[in-house]
RNA sequence: GGCGGCAUACCCAAGUGGCAAGGGAGCGGUCUGCAAAACCGUUAUACACCGGUUCAAAUCCGGUUGCCGCCUCCA
């Protein structure tokens, strides 16, 4: 089965085929740097990451490229209320935004250009596109014109006559249809600007991934992306502004992903009902945010909330926890120790099926439209498996060829897992960071509880289950739940 | 006003023509001094509603209701 993808052009799934074989060049909207990322911006960035990982995983060459937008009027807006200039506020969040990746374990791009790295090219579009006389200067602005462009609107699926009826639409003097964009904006005394045919200015917003996406890519690229939000009137601009210029498809496929909700609505800056990054990572951990995000297909909305995230880590410790008991219970063979198909498969067919079969149903997931939720919902199937076979041996540590096949069946789980950017972590400091994490909402600080688990230890060694009943119940009561083992006793948060 | 999307169990969520994945929560059980974790069993004659097409529909077509998004900066 080759790889299925939802087109925003088409409106259907299609199948991707690459402009050159085995290469793939792949765009995605960055973001404006003028503050924090919130989790939308996240989704995002995660959706692609996992996209990006697994067009690698199947064996594709891949330019990613995803750009930051280090000139805009809020950036400038931010700057004076700062009392700073531009430069300085782009400078502060791109960094903020490296951590915040950084964090989410999200791969870099082979380029992240910035727009003001690429003026230049922005400049030789814009002198193109009045060749083409589709651009016109006017009050100290240049304009696309977008009436000269009859692929206008193929995109977001509306004709210009229907906007043009619209309720909401920019009135502008200077522009000759209102729905025209800016191509580069006149600066005003005081405003950063950059040289020009047109006098000193700074670019429209649209402009600056038409220049970078093609400086990298070439004119013809194979996957733009960005969210929902961006389809109208951002990539309907691009596609405006480059398919005039350059005389030919811009993108091949154009991928979109839904919106972050909070409470069934749109998160976002205007509502005012959004969570940073950095918030959110105070109380969850990274992985689960990113378990959150691809338990749902990408394109659906999917709603926040402290009940949704957590289940993504329920189920994320889940998976740890029996990775570390393979870890744990299964140890390292001795150098000779090799087992056949037949063998192994005679400990548990089930389990050997599951685990040896886990790589084709999760690439069918993924070829459909990359299918995160079902191929997340086949890797809980393979859990289940393994948890039972080590459960088949109660207590006891596993030997030989069963060994061997617990091993094996972590092993492929841990690798599908990983395509997703998922496991990450070794098991134990996963589950550690994940309940010192929570711990911090219970108000018990570790050492106290230390101290009270040592004091229990005490009591129950003099069988004084009473008291070691009531230490347990007066943590139960905040939610600590002690876990008694031969190795002595742990702990988690309950969430 | 124009355009588009969604509606699956208590909750989250796959499934786009052939017996309704998966996760969470609940309940019963195994294990445990007691627990927890984990495992086992169990929880939708049924996919918003009404019609239609078909041997066969959650899935296709038409209509109704409800929710959401875009048309303005937005991931």
């Amino acid at each position: 089965m080759a790889l299925q993808v939802y087109n925003t052009l088409a409106r259907k799934k299609e199948e991707f085929i690459p402009l050159e074989p085995g290469k793939v060049r792949l765009y995605v909207c960055g973001v404006t740097v003028y503050d924090y990322c919130h989790i939308g911006h996240a989704r995002s960035v995660i959706v692609f990451d996992v996209i990006y990982r697994y067009l690698m995983h199947l064996g594709y060459e891949v330019t990613y490229v995803r750009n930051f937008t280090d000139i805009d009027d809020k950036i400038i807006r931010r700057a004076n209320q700062e009392g700073t200039d531009y430069r300085t506020i782009a400078d502060k969040y791109i960094q903020a935004f490296y951590e915040d990746m950084d964090s989410l374990g999200v791969l870099r791009p082979t380029i992240e250009p910035l727009a003001t790295d690429h003026i230049q090219g922005m400049i030789e579009i814009i002198e193109q596109l009045f060749k083409n006389g589709a651009a016109y200067h006017s009050g100290g602005d240049v304009f696309y014109r977008v009436d000269r462009f009859n692929g206008y609107g193929k995109l977001s699926g509306r004709e210009l006559d229907d906007m043009m009826a619209g309720a909401r639409v920019e009135v502008d003097e200077n522009k000759a249809n209102p729905l025209d964009f800016v191509l580069w904006k006149g600066s005003k005394p005081g405003e950063p600007a950059w040289e020009s045919p047109w006098g000193p200015g700074r670019p429209g917003w649209h402009i600056e991934c038409s220049a970078m996406g093609s400086r990298y890519l070439g004119q013809t690229m194979d996957i733009h992306g960005g969210g929902k939000d961006l389809v109208f009137p951002h990539h309907e601009n691009e596609i405006a502004q480059s398919e005039m210029a350059f005389g030919r498809q811009f993108v091949r496929y154009w991928i979109h992903n839904g919106f972050v909700n909070i409470n069934n609505e749109k998160m976002s800056k205007s509502l005012g009902n959004f969570f940073t990054i950095r918030d959110v990572l105070r109380e969850v951990h990274p992985e689960a945010l990113r378990m959150f995000v691809i338990s749902k297909h990408y394109r659906s909305p999917v709603d926040f909330s402290d009940e949704t995230v957590a289940e993504a880590e329920r189920g994320l410790e889940r998976l740890y926890t029996t990775l570390d008991a393979v870890r744990e219970r299964a140890s390292e063979p001795g150098a000779n120790e090799e087992f056949s198909e037949d063998i192994l498969k005679k400990q548990d067919s089930e389990l050997y099926v599951k685990a040896s079969s886990l790589s084709a149903a999760f690439n069918e997931a993924m070829q459909n439209d990359f299918n995160t939720a079902q191929a997340i919902g086949y890797i809980f199937v393979l859990q289940r498996n393994i948890q039972r076979f080590l459960d088949k041996f109660g207590r006891k540590n596993l030997k030989g060829q069963a060994a061997a096949l617990a091993r094996m069946s972590a092993d492929v789980l841990l690798t599908h897992c990983n395509i997703l950017g998922l496991l990450q972590s070794e098991p134990m400091e996963f589950l550690d960071t994940q309940r010192k994490l929570k711990l911090k909402s219970t108000g018990v600080t570790e050492d106290e509880l230390k101290e009270l688990i040592a004091l229990r230890h005490k009591a129950r060694r003099e069988k004084d289950f009473a008291e070691a009943d009531r230490i347990r119940k007066e943590l139960d009561g905040k939610r600590i739940q002690l876990e008694d083992s031969p190795d002595g006793t742990t702990w988690r948060v309950s969430i």
